[in-house]
DNA sequence: GTGGTCAAAGCGGATT
DNA sequence: AATCCGCTTTGACCAC
């Protein structure tokens, strides 16, 4: 594993680096989260609407519009595990008390009996600690041990959370180039269509005798270039840095 | 109502 | 055995 650290202060990022547009790399997910924070910066521009009529669907996301600090609505679900402590955080999420009622509503399916009330939490992660995610994920694909165990009490998050954060990242980004390297092929590599001579039809020779039927039948490897299944693997170009794990 | 997205759980495989 | 991973599925949420 690797044990190079990249040193980055949250304080940085949170501060003056929330505009994802000023950070050069971020992927395009990242304006995706931009699309979600707009929108729900949007949502919360408008306060005409009274905060029990659909915003609090906008509250359980996150409700801080003015500065996306608030990452209370996430670290209240470490409830499910090990709690990173985090007293040297430099992320400092209040305590608000809007998150109570998330609290209880994404938790309490565990406080009790897990078996009889199988409710999963959707824990909607803070634009903070997305951010600061993303960005360590365009830094790194893969954590150690410790730098998960970092990131996690910084962000105060879980380290599973951390962890599962990550491979469902990785995936996604696997994902979308798949979709993308499909959508690019062109359909002719994909399924080739081959013109054939009919030489019989219906007993009848249809080519004449001196004109060779031509033995050359397209190889296999010719008309498919590629085997269908090998649309599942990874090019494994190292193009880009997707490749870059640290087993 | 439907489809997409996301966080989390679950599963099997690989590695140590 | 423990841990992590990729991948799939599940459940909640949201936009249309």
């Amino acid at each position: 594993m690797a044990t190079n650290r990249t040193s980055f202060s949250i304080h940085n990022i949170l501060n003056t680096g929330l505009d994802c547009e000023k950070i050069s790399g971020l992927s395009e997910e990242c304006a995706h989260e931009r699309v979600h924070g707009e929108r729900e910066a949007r949502d919360c521009s408008s306060s005409s609407l009274p905060v029990n009529a659909g915003a609090e669907s906008a509250q359980r996301r996150i409700s801080s519009c003015a500065l996306e600090l608030d990452s209370s609505s996430s670290e209240q679900h470490s409830c499910e595990e090990e709690s990173t402590g985090g007293e040297d955080n430099s992320l400092e999420i209040p305590h608000d008390h809007d998150t109570d009622q998330q609290k209880s509503q994404s938790c309490n399916f565990e406080d009790n009996n897990p078996k009889s009330s199988k409710k999963r939490s959707r824990a909607a992660f803070s634009h903070a600690q997305v951010y600061e995610l993303e960005r360590r994920f365009n830094l790194q694909r893969y954590l150690s041990g410790p730098e998960r165990a970092d990131l996690a009490g910084a962000l105060k998050l879980t380290e599973t959370q951390v962890k599962i954060w990550f491979q469902n990242r990785r995936y996604k980004t696997k994902r979308r180039q798949m979709a993308a390297e499909l959508a690019t092929t062109p359909t002719t590599t994909l399924a080739k269509r081959v013109a054939v001579k009919v030489l019989v039809r219906n007993d009848q020779r249809q080519y004449n005798t001196e004109e060779q039927p031509s033995p050359s039948v397209p190889p296999l490897y010719q008309s498919f270039p590629y085997y269908p299944y090998m649309l599942c693997f990874q090019p494994w170009n190292s193009g880009n840095s997707l490749s870059g794990g640290l087993y």
